[in-house]
DNA sequence: CATTATAGTTAGCGTGCGCTAACTTTGCAA
DNA sequence: TTGCAAAGTTAGCGCACGCTAACTATAATG
């Protein structure tokens, strides 16, 4: 299954809420996301069904490996891209917004050339 | 009625046709695009109801002032994406595919950025 | 003139992914 | 222990937008 944009946001999300939280449940990824929670659970059934995402008897959602390293792809381009277009010039929240959508769109290529960009900056 | 990822690429790629051919027809964007004849017709209807492009009885299409507005929009942010990605070491392939996804979902204010960006660079 | 190729349309399918309405399940508190 | 709030699920809608199959209309050609 290769994950489209909407799967990566999930993931994602769910990444950055166990940085926050003790446990991470599908109320939270839909509060966070502003999705309801029917939505929320199908997604969370697929995720699991994909072995992205496991979910404990208590609704506990947890990423597996696979679900890891696809959030943590998808959470480091979000990071270099609005490092980036703030450099650029542009405001934090413009950035921030522009990175969620485009995170999704780049190639490893251009994701490497900003990142060793990055890397000569500072 | 805002428009979407497809109904932009489908102005832009009017826009280019225009520029190499004397009449832009539906099979010419189906073949430039990959999409069947239907994908494109159906599409031609909605950004012709919508007031985007013209067709005239031989078929030939035409950008209204707004389709082109549009298509020019995304052109011009096709090729400062583009630039700035071969800037940063990107080989020409990954830049234009990466800019053609790109184009999309940048906001004003980061293309304003960018734009400033290369001409610094010059 | 009849045939065939080309262009375009109509009908309808499939998938992704948001939504609401309405249900079930569960845990806590009166 | 009854009962309510919170969490989650099921059923089903709607839209965007790709597709194929099959049709029509038009233009060119033997």
């Amino acid at each position: 299954m290769a994950l489209l944009e909407s799967g990566e946001m999930y993931l994602e999300n769910i990444l950055i809420l166990s940085n926050e939280l003790p446990a991470v449940r599908s109320i939270d990824v839909a509060d966070r996301m502003g999705f309801s929670k029917p939505s929320v659970s199908r997604a969370v059934k697929i995720l699991k069904e994909n072995g992205y995402i496991n979910v404990d008897p208590s609704g506990a959602l947890t990423l597996t490996a696979s679900g890891k390293e696809i959030a943590e792809r998808i959470y480091e381009r979000h990071n270099a891209i609005s490092k980036a277009l703030m450099l650029l010039g542009v405001d934090e929240k413009t950035a921030q917004d522009d990175a969620c959508r485009i995170e999704h769109y780049i190639s490893e290529k251009t994701f490497e050339a900003i990142k060793k960009h990055l890397e000569q900056m500072q």
